[in-house]
Order: structure tokens, then sequence, then C-alpha cells
RNA sequence: GGGGGCGUAGCUCAGUUGGAUAGAGCAUCAGCCUUCUAAGCUGAGGGUCACAGGUUCGAUUCCUGUCGCCCCUACCA
């Protein structure tokens, strides 16, 4: 609703600047300082005034001169030029209350939208560093559909890299385990395999550290995992597979899922790598070294990728290494270019496993199937939500489609990038992590999976689950402890979104118990509690006085008009109508934080109303009414915000 | 050395692409539960927007320089 008087506004506000100046440009609107000024303002005279070189008070004047907009009641020139908008508080109110019925979805577009989120290397436990990034693409992934936008999520697998190799060397060269024997550790309901492997890919850096020389059956392994072949092969197999489903069963407790999980090792036997390296070799994206310290290597430019234009080798990047093997960046490029249907090559999908809601997780494979298969890839747009440390490699994936020639795609690949998740010093104290001086001097000490030294996802949450079940249980000695159980679940999962959100993408977070855990101020838990505060007030009022009133029928806009000369009420109203707006603006700045502080924003708000005013209680009827559809709007616009957040709403806090 | 990011209240962070009196939360202090759940609400204190120049009607925002912090700059991913 507000996006469209914005919509319309911004196309009456253009036309006038083609009738009354002969200008063409965009018009720009902002939120006002005050809400005094009105609900909108343009401030399109300042940018004519040197246009025009005229006062902009007067351009402004001119501009709004026999403007009638709908919904509008007035513009009002303020300041040096300011043209604030009034909304016409009865007609906007009551559209709300018919849209409501109505409810149009947007159309979906044809035009696919490819989201890589999570790819969590598949041998140790998810940590709150692969949380971030999964929250953020899923959070994300839920705006655009929000929208209508047709999106397809990839979970990327690298299942034949070094880190897996790492834990298979670890079982086989330092535990001495069989293939049999790491079966059974599976299959151990009283172990857990991921954390297992967290500990035991600790212990294996560690070792390499020490022993040097033990490198060797890295180098051996890796080669064996990549090949496919023998033992070794089916072990790495077994241990991603193995970690992978652990993944997708920490990231399904906060909601998250996947469309298909495309695998590294189904980029090497189905030859993507081959193809696309024939493809860089013959358009001369990369060159065979012949001399230098790359000598041997099959290298793109540093002026494919970099600023500078250096041509010295020193910025240039090997994609081949000189034994023949092919760098994690060059299967990037291969699986970037499948994205969007570039490669001429398709993988083959199995089915992986069915989530509780119905929805189907597909893998990739290397061998045609009975069942039938869904189509992926062929994408318009990519995102990709990759961490801002590997900004480098995103730019020579880029700089890779750009030297094929494919300049509209590079265009369309987005590193949807994010700062890491370090601990806080204090944190790190009190998980009794040792800190060196200089890390107590640092604001952050960095999260390192090679030293074991991190919070597990998992173990985090079940931390959050704990603290809110206390309070939860505290609070509803009547309920079951099931009913409690889930609430607690539904708060933690709140509590635990939100913190991943509430920052924008280019902060570090310095990761605190004491704040992730804290369900004050603004938090999920806050919204939440909003949101169940309106449905219990409408609940208690039906449980009292029975159905609720006839809202059509009662709430005309002349009714509205009176009640909305409130203007506590009507800030609360136009907050709650602007949430497609604040998606949609989310989306366009990429900022899932600015969906998050809407949604804070909406419940602060919503508090403050509950607080004021008695809703049950209103002696007059027509304003009681008025209030007890204000409550009824503002909780779907509530809880229609949490869902798009991934925050699920408990029935009582 | 090169590339990128950051510096805003005691702490953690927003700041709508250059606009009106710079905002939240936490923490601190003072109030509010016989009335729809106090995970809440009201109020107070707290700012040289790192520093110095520049651009202009106007700069936290853009440019230059200085200082400080972080990340990247592998034949790891």
């Amino acid at each position: 609703m507000f996006q469209d008087i914005e919509d319309n506004l911004v196309a009456a506000f253009g036309r006038q600047l083609q009738v009354r100046f002969q200008l063409d440009g965009p018009v720009s609107l902002e939120q006002p300082k005050q809400s005094s000024f009105g609900e909108l303002a343009v401030p399109i005279a300042f940018q004519l005034a040197r246009q025009l070189k005229r006062p902009p008070r007067q351009i402004a004047e001119e501009l709004v001169r026999d403007l009638k907009v709908e919904g509008v009641a007035a513009f009002e020139i303020a300041g040096n030029g300011y043209v604030n908008v009034r909304l016409d508080r009865g007609v906007y109110s009551s559209r709300l209350l018919e849209s409501a019925a109505a409810n149009i979805r947007p159309a979906a577009a044809a035009a696919k939208i490819v989201v890589e989120h999570t790819n969590i290397n598949p041998n140790k436990a998810a940590h709150i560093g692969h949380l971030r990034n999964a929250v953020l693409g899923d959070t994300f992934v839920r705006m655009l559909r929000a929208r209508g936008r047709n999106v397809e999520v990839q979970n990327y697998i690298d299942n034949t890299g070094v880190q897996v190799a790492d834990v298979v060397v670890g079982f086989h060269h330092l535990e001495g385990k069989s293939l049999s024997q790491v079966k059974a550790l599976i299959a151990d309901p009283a172990i857990r395999f991921d954390y297992l492997c967290w500990d035991l890919y600790a212990r294996i850096s560690a070792h390499y550290k020490d022993h040097p020389e033990s490198l060797a059956w890295r180098a051996q392994t890796l080669h064996a995992v990549e090949a496919g072949e023998g033992e070794i092969a089916e072990l790495g197999h077994l241990v991603a597979d193995s970690i992978v489903n652990a993944h997708i069963n920490t990231m399904l407790r906060l909601g998250i899922e996947y469309d298909v999980l495309p695998r590294e090792s189904e980029i090497l036997h189905l030859q993507f790598w081959a193809t696309a390296f024939e493809l860089l070799k013959e358009r001369g994206a990369i060159y065979f070294e012949e001399e230098g310290k790359n000598k041997g290597c099959w290298v793109m430019p540093g002026s494919a990728f970099k600023e500078n234009q250096s041509e010295s080798e020193d910025d240039s990047k090997v994609i081949v290494r000189s034994n023949g093997t092919v760098t994690y960046v060059g299967k990037d490029i291969a699986y970037q270019l499948w994205k969007f249907g570039l490669l001429g090559k398709d993988f083959y999908y199995r089915r992986w496993c069915d989530y509780p809601d119905g929805h189907r997780l597909w893998s990739t494979t290397d061998g045609p199937v009975t069942e039938k298969t869904p189509e992926f890839g062929r994408a318009q747009t990519v995102f990709n939500v990759i961490d801002s440390r590997q900004s480098y490699l995103q730019d020579v994936v880029v700089a890779g489609l750009r030297a094929l020639g494919f300049d509209k795609q590079a265009e369309s690949s987005v590193h949807f990038s994010y700062e890491m998740v370090a601990l806080s010093p204090r944190t790190c104290l009190e998980m009794g992590i040792p800190l060196s001086d200089e890390d107590k001097r640092k604001p952050y000490v960095e999260v390192s999976g090679r030293k074991g030294l991190g919070v597990k996802a998992d173990d985090l949450i079940d931390k959050l689950i704990e603290t809110a079940l206390a309070e939860v249980d505290n609070r509803n000695a009547d309920k079951s402890p099931a009913q409690n159980q889930l609430a607690a679940e539904q708060i933690a999962i709140g509590a635990l979104r939100y913190f991943m959100l509430k920052f924008t993408r280019n902060s570090v977070i310095a990761f605190d118990f004491h704040e992730a855990l804290s369900f004050q101020g603004e938090t999920g838990p806050y919204v939440q509690y909003a949101a169940v505060r309106a449905s219990k007030i409408l609940r208690e009022f039906q449980n009292r006085w029975g159905p609720l009133p006839d809202f059509e029928a009662a709430l005309t806009p002349a009714v509205f008009a009176d009640a909305m000369q409130d203007d506590g009420l009507w800030q609360l109203l136009l907050t709650a109508s602007k949430r497609c707006s604040a998606i949609e603006k989310a989306i366009s700045s990429g900022e899932p934080a600015h969906l998050a502080k809407y949604a804070f924003q909406l419940a602060q708000s919503f508090s403050n109303f509950y607080h004021e005013y008695q809703v049950i209680n209103e002696a007059n009827e027509v304003r009681r009414t008025v209030f007890l559809w204000l409550t009824d709007y503002v909780r779907r616009q509530l809880m229609a915000t949490l869902s798009v957040l991934g925050i699920p709403q408990p029935s009582y806090m």
C-alpha cells in the first residue's frame, strides 16, 4: 500500500518535471526526520535549484501547484524547499482494510535468481560463522520470494577438497581406522560424528605443523579422493556425506532448506572443469606460464581482475598447478558458468532427502537415474553468499566470465559478501580459550577450524534453547513440558536469527555469549513478544465478548479519518503498512539488516500502543473497533515480516 | 608494497546514496505490575560523527592528506 503511494508520487513528480521544466530525472523520496513534517518528503527542488539557477523554494512551489495525487491530502513547502507530503489518513486506512481482503500476491517473474549459500566444507561441525552465512542467505531468499521472485537455493559441497582429505588422513593415518570402523562411528547414536571430526581436524592440522613430512599423506589422499576410486575415496565420500547430513540437520533447526546440492565430485567426474578449461584456453583467458615463479602453471593475468592493469607475475592467479591439478577457483569458474547455463553441460540429479514439510532436496550425481528430475541452473542473476575475505577469488571468477565474453553474466554475478564472525575476548575467556597478550589487546579473535577454535552452531542453539526454556517454564507453569519446549525452541531461533541479521553485512560480529543470549531490547524475542501480545489481546477479546466486530462494515473512511487524527495511532498504522516497501528497500540495498530493523521498529511501535491504550476495555465502541482492527492488522504485518526473517511465532511466551 | 573495509554516546551498532534538531539497544540513574503477560513502558544523563584541509546554499555522508584498527594479496579453500 505504502509502496503504491510512493510509486504514484515518483510518477507524478516525474510528469511535473517534464511539464514545468522539460526535464527528466530520477525523483527520490525520503522519510522526513520528524513525523510532524508529514509522511514523505521530496527534496527534488534542491537538485533542480542548481540546474535552473533559481531558489529551491520557488521551484518547489511551482512543482506542486495544481498537483493532485490519489491518497494525498496536501503538499506543503517547508524549509528551504522541501515538499512535504501529507496523506489522507481516512482514505489510506480504509484502503488497507480493503487490500487485506484482496491480498494480491505479486506475479512470479520467469527470470530465475540463483542464491548460493552455506557452502560449508563437509569435514566438521558447523560453527557460528557458517550460521551467519546461512541466515543471511536464507533471509535474502525469503525476501526475494516474498516479493514474487523465482529463486533457486544452491548449497555447494566441496566434497573432494583439502579439508575433507585432511579428516580422511586423520582417520586413516593418525587413528588407523578402517572404512568399516568409521561406518560404525557414524552409526553409533552416542557419538556426534560432526563433533568428532571437529576435534580430529584440529588434531591432524596440529600434526602437520609438528611433522611437515606428513603433508605427503594429504597429497596422496587428495589425489585418491579426487580420482574417486578405492577405499580412501570411499572413506572421503562417507565422511563428506555424513557431515553434509549433519549440516542439513543443523540448518533445518533454523528453518533453512536448500533446493539442490551441487557437488565438486561431479564437477570433476562429469568433466565440467575440462570443458571450462578448453573454453578458457580457446578464448585466451588463461595462458601457460613458461618462466618465473609460476612456471608450468596455467594462469590468469592480473590485468583481468586488478584495477592497476599491472602485468606483473605477482598479480596473476594460478588456475592450473604445475602438477596438472586445478585450483578451487578453476572449479568455481566452471560452476559459475553452469549456473548461468553457459557450459553446455548439465549434472544428473538424485534425491538427497525429503524435508519434513515435503520439500525435496536434490543432489548432483554423475550418472542417469530412473526417477524424474527437475531442472536446475540457467539463472539470469546469481548471488554468491561468501565472506568478504574471498572477494579476491570472487573477482577472479567474474573476470573469468568476462574474459570468455560473457559480459552480461559477469554483471549479473553478485558477490553477496559479509564480514566474518569472530569471538570477543570476553567470550574466549569464558570458554577457557587461552589468549596471547597480543590477542587480548585485539577487539576480537578470529575463529579457526584448524585450531578447533570456535563456537559450534548446535552448541549455541542448545544453549539458547536452555536459556529460553528456563524463562518460559518460569512464566508458564500451567503449560505442558512439550509445549514449553516448543516455545523455547521458537524463541531461541528468533534470538539467533535476529542476532545474525541485526548487523549490516560489512560489520565484523565480535560474538559475545552475553549479547547473543539476551532476549531484551533489540532482539528477536522482543519482536516475537509484541506479536504474541497482539494475538493475546484479540484472543482475550473473543473469550470475553465473542467474535470480533465486522470491521469492513464498521470502519468507514470517515471513522478512520476521525480516529487517525491521533498521531500515535496513525504512526503505528503507517509503520505497519510499510512492510512491502521495507522488504523491497532491503532487497535493493542488499541488507537483510534493514528488514530486521523494520520488524523491531514495528514491534516497538506496537509495544508503545498497547501500553498507552486499553484495547479490550475501551468504552467507546467505535474507538474499540478501530483498536481491535489495528491490533489485528499490526499482528498480521508483524507475523508476515517475521516469516520473511525466518523467525517462528510462538503461541505464547 | 598493492587492493579492500572500518573509525559515530561508556559498550555494541544504525544512519534511507549530499539535506530539516545525528538515532537505537545494552549499561547507569529515577519512576511504572489488584486493569489485554514487566522478555514491557515512561523519563534522565551521555556526541568535536578519528584528525586536518577541500568541493557548495548545505558534509557523519563526496574528494585529498594524516593517524589508528581489520581483512585480502598461496601451485589452501
